[in-house]
DNA sequence: CACTAAAAAGACTTTTTCTATCTTTTTAGG
DNA sequence: CCTAAAAAGATAGAAAAAGTCTTTTTAGTG
């Protein structure tokens, strides 16, 4: 369970190479979805996204492409991982409480929020620098 | 994302019921899930994986039914979630690293597997008593 | 023994989500 | 005006989740 899918997996992939490049370097999709072995097409979809939260800028036409929107030290997984995959919601009666009816009631409620904390704080901790930081 | 299924739900709202009831009380599972309100027919899939993990002992024929298969004390939210959900695996990486192709050079391993520790100390560090114990 | 109660097991259906592709449109440069 | 590239939207196939139904096994009871 809890498991990344693809999009958020191939979304990180994306962006780190982003990260691992000069900041003002236009890289182009396509360069970027083979560089990182993802389907093109779907990386589209993905960097759409990241450019809509400002995470990537992108530029159309002849010599387009994509740059990273902020400094890498800037941008946290925390902020990749939910801009793909939405809000890190280990159970919806964390975010709508009256979904289980019962929550006045419910011990395991305060449960799912630690989850909560624990992973975005996780998520929270890295950056893009040290993702793409060499060895 | 990272969000527990509808089944995993189910699980901890029918276990915690019976870790609620006196030790050696045998329940009908239709009461159960008329309690917990779950679909029967669920909740049965969900009490046998729970059967065959020692969770639960499991009674046919007449007077049949369950009960709890250890003290609910002795029982941990890890134990039940990861009994119909399978093990916390935030990305598939954590357990076969050769997955995404290039793990000795991936900086976000690391991290994944940090996140599945966090999640799985939380879940640990709570048993069935607490969860049933009455505010 | 025959009958009934209850869980176990397996097959199956429906719905939803994920993954991916394709086409058309917009934007910008040469 | 032509070409390059991303944006947007529609669609399709695959997989997983959610739920149901039927048959079988087990156990108590008159």
């Amino acid at each position: 369970m809890m498991e990344l899918t693809r999009k958020g997996e191939y979304a990180i992939r994306g962006i780190v190479y982003l990260a691992g490049k000069p900041i003002d370097k236009v890289c182009l999709l396509s360069d970027i979805a083979a560089a990182v072995d993802v389907p093109p097409t779907f990386l589209a979809k993905i960097f759409q996204q990241f450019s809509k939260m400002g995470l990537v800028k992108s530029f159309r036409g002849t010599g387009g492409g994509f740059m990273l929107g902020r400094a890498p030290e800037n941008i946290t997984l925390l902020e990749v991982v939910e801009a793909v995959e939405g809000p890190i919601i280990p159970n919806r009666c964390v975010v709508t409480p009256s979904d289980c009816g019962r929550s006045d009631f419910c011990n395991v409620h305060p449960v799912w929020k630690r989850v909560q904390g624990g992973v975005r704080g996780v998520l929270e901790g890295v950056t893009l620098k040290e993702l793409s930081a060499g060895k």
